[in-house]
DNA sequence: TTTGAAACAGTATTAAA
DNA sequence: TTTAATACTGTTTCAAA
């Protein structure tokens, strides 16, 4: 789908805020609320806006442990094998298959250290791991909700 | 702050969806809607909750290459001066300073393989940067908004 | 096609109990 | 916490650019 500029101010002022009104976000683009809506509409059945959802603290929820995990797998495990067996765990925030080395990577959450020990050990148990190098987060630096429309 | 099962349950609706009317949300968990509005107001005070997006499809959007970067910087670099240098690539949607060999580790995001280049180019040649070392996300396994509370 | 204005229904918001 | 009153907002329709 293609998208105009209006598209984009219009996605970057919900991505800041997306409980703005219809109304006001028409006020800053020049455009009337019902033709704001039009637009979200079709941006949702185009695909660019998936949903809405809330922003979260992690920390404030008692998630204190963060890390990135580096799975290697056994010969030619399928991705859809990794993606089954890693959806299981709510800790697992970000999945991906990746070049190099490692076959994929994962960001995790945990309450605490043991937390994430015990998480670890369960997804280094899957039949397909053949074993996990990770790293912990000491500070997050950024944590872009979603990126803004390039150019 | 301290969360009952009843803010879990809100925080976990508004996560799937951050549009339902507080009469929604009641009506599933058993309460009003004006109790419910109270309790968002209350995690949004409270920090939980830090606001509302839009959840985007980085590839409808344009973004067709994401990978991995770690930096590796020159001696005892403040996390604040790595914040500021990525902080100024809408690119970098996400960054943590981690354990290991690795100072820090960054997600990218671009347009093109060329892109990606050009942003990796511009990264490496910050003053505190000594090397970088990158992988490419093949498949997105998994990309959940955020961490549903705890338990 | 895409827009703005109007009308209605539904929702947020506040006050009161 | 609920209920109830009010103001806003979402949503649809329709006519016009």
């Amino acid at each position: 789908m293609q998208l105009d500029h209006l598209d984009t101010e219009i996605i970057a002022l919900l991505v800041e805020d997306a409980r703005r009104s219809y109304a006001e976000v028409g006020a800053r683009i020049g455009l009337s609320a019902s033709a704001v809506k039009r637009r979200v509409d079709r941006l949702r059945a185009g695909g660019a806006i998936t949903g809405f959802t809330v922003r979260l603290d992690p920390s404030a929820l008692g998630w204190t442990v963060e890390g990135y995990v580096e799975l290697y797998c056994r010969n030619s495990t399928a991705p859809a094998v990794i993606r089954r067996a890693v959806d299981r765990f709510p800790e697992v925030v970000d999945a991906s298959t990746v070049s190099g080395d490692a076959d994929a990577v994962l960001r995790i959450v945990a309450t605490d250290m043991r937390h994430f020990e015990q998480v670890l050990e369960q997804i280094g148990a899957q039949p397909f791991v053949a074993r996990t190098k990770s790293v912990l987060v000491l500070s997050p630096l950024l944590r872009r909700a979603s990126a803004p429309p390039p150019h």
